[in-house]
Order: structure tokens, then C-alpha cells, then sequence
DNA sequence: CCCGGCAGATTGTTCAGCAAGTTGACTGGC
DNA sequence: GCCAGTCAACTTGCTGAACAATCTGCCGGG
């Protein structure tokens, strides 16, 4: 049997340790990150911090423009708006093609769900993990590279979101094993257009909750049901 | 008025330039690039070229892993599925976000059409810039600025595709012309549904005879009907 | 013929340094 | 007091040289 050792370069560690920072909360939206302060920090040669700094800019966890420091991206009610929208495209042509397709919904959805239910049931309300898993393990599903890399792009966003929103409570668990079990038994249906539009009234609502989390005024679709959802 | 000049680094310049050089097909698939190499042909320190090497590597455009020199990407018949299958579940579902919405047909997609015919008429059957151009406007119609740069990173890949089978012929430009048309039409009657299958055949299409080009077996789809294509 | 090891090529990383750009504070004029 | 211009400190972009670790291909020994 062959075991695949993972080869990571003095680059991929700090890079992967500063998003873990950034994702904690250790570093603020707005957090400013100079080349040599991190090379400081690592003890590392100041090309090597760049390098690491560079990798987050691309994986738009950090933001820089030419000439000028990196800063934490800090994300606005029109981010949060953008990224759950793209989330919904992706995700919903997913419930599509899986519903027609009559692939059997991928046990580790069932799971995922089930771990929010125990959490929740542990009387705790951190359930992001899990419930990222959930959504993730569908889209993977559908099997297309590509696809999974585009929509792991977007859940690296949307925990940065909950990096920023802190412990807020949004959506309740309950809520969240509800609509998720009723999702999966729609795809299981082979109803794929049921299926996506609830997952879009799913996104719409924690998006809207999201976006008054971080102060932002609530989208003119917060007010009409859900049924009327435009696109 | 303002007007914003592009500041453009070293590293952006030769990232540009090697792209170019790929995508203009004198770089063939394969064809290696050591930092030494790149850093001799445009006369920059080795750091630069490096730099500019892994920016083409995040754009999917070279390959390489870690301690190896990095290679122009060779695309299979499996890259071009994906690809195109990834394609299809965005743009089917901006097709009919765009269709619910009631969002006029951008303008820059019937032009875009229009130059298709124009030349097509003039016999030129280099049409890839002008197809490419069609498809995008219709994704940015949606004005979702994640959507839209995760269809660049799709349309760069396709691009791609097209540099690795260079010039051989694909679909006709009259066929183009038309399905593009049909998918407008029914985009702008919104009917979501009509507009997104009928695209999903159009890209199986152009799909099977990428593949085909590429030497790879067609799918077993390719045989059927096309009103039975799987999702 | 296969295997091991050696030499050259290549990458990962460091260090020191310079030019250009940015920032913020200070100063002088109004 | 406020604005504009100047200047110094900080920061980034890029360079050139260097060294260790890794990879590749070749060659000789078994």
C-alpha cells in the first residue's frame, strides 16, 4: 500500500498558520500584515513572508495593491450578498443535476447533518463546520474537479464571514437540520427544482441574517416570502 | 475626470507574456520552464521569474510540484469534461437566474453573436475570441463578481483546450450562430429551462468534439440523442 | 540486466542591499 | 486655524549571490 506523505514547504506552513490566525479572529478584518513583520515573526527570510503573503492575496484572505501593506480583507454587506449569491448559483444546478442524474445523496451529507443535530442536542450552537461538510459534501458529488475547487474558494470566504461575525448567532441549528434534511429528501426525489429553490430561501435567510450581523441594512427581498424569492 | 493608469509589476509583465506565449500555442503542452530559463529570456533576477511562474501555476496554466520544473499543462479528455461540465452548472444557472429575472439579454451578447456572423460570412473560422466573449457577457450579466471571476478561471482553461488542438476545426460558426440565438430567445421569454438544456447540449457538443480532437474516446453519451444527455 | 551511487541541474530558502513608492508628521505660508 | 509642501521613516519591488536539499540522468559494479 502506498502512503502519500505530505511535502510542506516553509511557505505553505506560515501561509496556512496566518489563514488559521486570520480565520480565528486573532487577526481582525483591517489587520495590517507587513513583509518583515511576518518574516519577523517566522524567523524567516523576508522573500519567504512575501511569498506567503502573496498566497493569501490570491486566496483573497488578505488584500493588497501594489507598493502598499496587506490588510485582512474585511467583508461588507455587498461581499456577503455576492459570495452566498454565487453559492446559491453553484449549489443549485448541483441539487439539479444530482436530482436528475438520480445519484444517491452521498452518505457523508447524512452525516454532516447528523453531526449539527448532535451539536445542537449538546446544547452547543457552533455548527459552521459541520454544516459547511454538509453543503461541500454535495457539491463534491457531482464529481467535477473543478467545480469542488470553485465552491472550496467560496467556503474559505464564508468562514472568513464567520471570522468576522464572532460568535453571532444566525441561523438556529434546528432550523438548519430541518432544511437540510428536507433538501436532501427533495434530490433523493429526483424533484431537483424543489430542491434548489429551497436551498435558495436556505441561503437567502442566512445571508440576510449575515449581512445584518455585520451592520449592513437588510436586502429588499428580506421582506417578501420566501415563495417570491427572486433569483 | 479620473482616469486610472494599470500599473503593471515585472512579475505581471512576464506572467503575461509567458500566458501569451501558451495560449498562442509556442509553448506546447509539456514543454518545460526552469526559473533559471525564464529568468535568463527576460533578464530578471531568479526570484521574479519564479514569482511570475507560480502566479501561471495558480492560474492552472503550468504545473509543477515541489523540488520539479514546471511543464505547460497537458489537458486529457478527462480536463476537457471537466471543464466543460463545470461550465455547463454555471452558466445553465445563470441562463436561468437571468430568464426568472426578467434581466435583459445584455447587449454585448447579441454583438458578440453578430461578429460570430460576421466572420463566419467573411470565412474566418477563427471564432473562439467572439464565442468566448458571448458566453462571458451573459455570465456577467448576472453582476456577481465571484461568478464572473470563477467563469474567467473556466474561460482560461478553455482557451487552453483550443491552444492544444490548434486550428482544428470544431463546431461550425453557422451552428454556433444559431444555438446562440435560440439560447437569447428564450433566455429573454423567460424560459429558464428551455435556455438552460439547450445550452447544455451546445456545450456537450462542442464538448465531444474537443475530446474527439484530443484523441480521447468519445463519451457514451455522445451516442444518444440529445434530448436524453445526462446532466 | 539491474542496482547503487555519483555529478550536474534545479529548486527552496536565505541574506544584504538599493531604488521607488507610501505614510505621516512637521513646517511654513495664508 | 487651516492648507499645502517638504522631509524622513517605513515599506515594497526587485536584484545578485550563495548554500543546502532534491531531482535526474548516467555510469560502473555486480
Amino acid at each position: 500500500m502506498v502512503t502519500r506523505v505530505q511535502v510542506t514547504s516553509v511557505v505553505d506552513a506560515i501561509a496556512t498558520d496566518l489563514r488559521a490566525a486570520v480565520l480565528g479572529g486573532e487577526l481582525g478584518p483591517g489587520a495590517s500584515l507587513t513583509e518583515a513583520e511576518v518574516a519577523g515573526r517566522y524567523e524567516v527570510a523576508r522573500a519567504t513572508a512575501k511569498a506567503a503573503i502573496e498566497r493569501l492575496v490570491a486566496e483573497a484572505v488578505l488584500e493588497r495593491s501594489t507598493n502598499r501593506t496587506a490588510r485582512v480583507v474585511r467583508l461588507g454587506p455587498a461581499d456577503v450578498r455576492d459570495i452566498y449569491l454565487s453559492r446559491a448559483f453553484l449549489e443549485a444546478e448541483v441539487l439539479r443535476r444530482l436530482a436528475r442524474a438520480g445519484t444517491p445523496v452521498p452518505e457523508a451529507a447524512h452525516e454532516a447533518n447528523a453531526e449539527i443535530r448532535r451539536r445542537w442536542e449538546a446544547s452547543s450552537f457552533d455548527v459552521v463546520e459541520p454544516d459547511m461538510r454538509f453543503h461541500s459534501s454535495l457539491v463534491d458529488a457531482v464529481d467535477n474537479v473543478r467545480t469542488s475547487r470553485m465552491y472550496r474558494s467560496l467556503t474559505s470566504e464564508v468562514r472568513l464571514c464567520m471570522a468576522q461575525v464572532q460568535g453571532r448567532q444566525l441561523l438556529s441549528p434546528a432550523t438548519i437540520v430541518a432544511e437540510h434534511e428536507r433538501i436532501l429528501d427533495h434530490v433523493q426525489a429526483g424533484r431537483g427544482d424543489a430542491a434548489a429553490e429551497l436551498l435558495d430561501e436556505h441561503l437567502a435567510r442566512a445571508r440576510e441574517l449575515l449581512v445584518g450581523a455585520l451592520g449592513g441594512q437588510p436586502g429588499p427581498e428580506a421582506t417578501l416570502p420566501s415563495s417570491v424569492l427572486p433569483a
